[in-house]
RNA sequence: CGGGAAGUAGCGCAGCUUGGUUAGCGCGCCUGGUUUGGGACCAGGAGGCCGCGGGUUCGAAUCCCGCCUUCCCGACCA
């Protein structure tokens, strides 16, 4: 029963796992080009299984999907002054084309401020135009000294949302909407993963932001990985871009503009949120296949009970892949596992026999036994189990792993294991500079009372520390 | 981009120090058979520009130089 497992342990190397799970679990493979990833079908399911459930609350909030090019003309990145700073290092340019060199370079987008700026000016011309409410799913580049797939790649598929709005309040309204909404729901709610929320101190802000908020999360490792960001970007777009609009007094007015994304990281952080030494555990809400059907033998009435148990999984709404494949049982049942799959439901003669089925569910290793008349029912059930259960653990997790301490140095230790959380007022500019030594970084504000500030100046507030991805 | 390690069959590795016949092993893969309720077994088989380029040499997986890629630790970032 006991067999030799097929990951390396977490505990022996975490990174290691990482890589054998990516792999083992069939999510991806590294380009040919240092830093691109190939998206294999398992891992692409579950991105689409993502983006579904993104692109639903992203529409609930308003948006409407666009597309806007890959190429940007390389002098729109430099209208922003803090923007083309912050992401020139990490462009990648087109300097001939048509077997020419080109006139003027085009930058592979590493994000679309800037063309989608160009437009929104072009489109808004009323208050009546405003809210304008924008959401691309696509490909950015940015060259990535250290790559990892799905954490950071040089390529990657993301949505950004851009908003222009009338005002401040709008824009921030809008920008918290989005954080809470779209991004924390669908992060506690499908993901599974608890989060915390804050906004981020000025030295991690997006480039050309006014403020930055983010939901981070706490990896297996203790390590944090920031999920999701929403950016208030002011009017430094809208005046690099002259995006204005005529108030109803008839004014020329600035607009006020967001922007907000999540990525291909996400799969990374669902991997690493939940997988345990047996390999990727995937919450029920989000799982591309929730329940596999095993054939335990290939004979015909195994056959025909599986096929009518699949049947009656989908006529129920539960998302089901039927294994009919030969070889031998424990290996496809370890396949199974490696993918992560919530519930796994045997079918053999033995269960036949007795009318009923074999279920294990993948988070606990927890076996029952099912009337075969009822699966449906109850794989709904527990499905709904395990996607709470999961949470909860996740949740306990990163509370035992978040400490509060009185100290920069102790938040430095506390830091190499989990999250560790202090006075904001104790962080100067040289404080950071120590953690930063130490690869710790600060990756959120909040108020005393976990709630999210509106600006980093605000008095008594906390930061949480950590390692990050 | 700096510091470290490594690239030999799909995956994991040995061989390299001390250059010398047909480059091995485990897993996986293919064929046939026996199996099948937790990574099965037997027999047979396929699969290698030994990362790429150059050099030394009668002869290079092995020695030298350059480059590329991967992993780890940093700086940069979703």
């Amino acid at each position: 029963m006991a067999s030799k497992s097929v990951l390396t342990p977490q505990s022996e190397d975490f990174p290691r796992w990482y890589q054998d799970v990516v792999a083992k679990a069939e999510m991806a493979d590294n380009g040919p080009v240092r830093g691109t990833m190939v998206i294999r079908p398992y891992g692409y399911a579950i991105w689409e299984r993502i983006q579904r459930e993104i692109d639903d609350r992203i529409k609930l909030a308003g948006a409407q999907n666009a597309y806007f090019p890959l190429f940007i003309p390389e002098s729109y990145l430099s209208r922003e002054a803090e923007h083309v700073e912050g992401f020139s290092p990490e462009l990648a340019v087109v300097t001939h084309a048509g077997g020419e060199e080109l006139a003027e370079p085009i930058v592979v987008r590493p994000t679309s401020e800037t063309v989608i700026g160009e437009f929104m000016a072009k489109w808004i011309q009323s208050y009546r135009d405003l809210p304008l409410l924008l959401n691309q799913w696509a490909n950015v580049v940015r060259w990535e000294l250290r790559p990892r797939l799905f954490l950071r790649s040089s390529e990657f598929l993301w949505q950004e949302g851009h908003t222009a709005h009338a005002s401040y309040e709008d824009a921030q309204a809008y920008a918290n909407k989005i954080h809470l909404e779209v991004y924390n729901d669908f992060l506690n709610e499908v993901l599974a993963v608890p989060t915390f929320l804050g906004i981020k101190p000025p030295r991690e802000r997006f480039a050309g932001a006014i403020n930055t908020l983010t939901c981070e999360g706490m990896m297996r490792d203790g390590k944090a990985l920031q999920l999701a960001t929403s950016h208030e970007l002011g009017q430094n777009f809208a005046r690099a871009f002259e995006i204005y609009y005529q108030s109803e007094e008839g004014q020329a007015e600035l607009c006020y503009t967001t922007s907000w994304g999540s990525s291909t990281r996400l799969v990374g952080g669902l991997i690493m949120a939940h997988g345990d030494d047996q390999g990727l555990l995937v919450p029920p809400r989000l799982a591309p296949t929730q329940v596999v059907v095993i054939a335990v033998r290939d004979e015909p009435e195994v056959n025909e009970a599986c096929e009518r148990l699949q049947a009656q999984l989908i006529a129920q709404g539960v998302r089901s892949t039927l294994d009919r494949s030969r070889g031998s049982f424990g290996r496809r049942v370890t396949d199974w596992e490696i993918k992560g799959v919530p519930l796994r439901v045997e079918v053999g003669p033995r269960d036949l026999n007795e009318g009923v089925v074999s279920v294990t569910r993948r988070d606990n290793g927890e076996k029952l036994t099912w009337p075969l008349a009822g699966v449906a029912q109850e794989a709904t059930k527990l499905l709904a189990t395990i996607q709470r259960d999961l949470y909860a653990r996740a949740l306990e997790w990163r509370d035992v792993n978040t400490l509060d301490v009185p100290s920069v140095v102790e938040a430095i230790d506390v830091a190499q294991t989990g999250f560790a959380k202090l006075s904001w007022d104790l962080v100067g500019a040289s404080e950071e500079a120590q953690m930063n030594n130490e690869a710790v970084t600060v990756r959120c504000l909040q108020r005393a009372d976990g709630s999210i500030p509106e600006s980093e100046l605000e008095n008594d507030l906390l930061c949480i520390v950590a390692k990050s991805y």
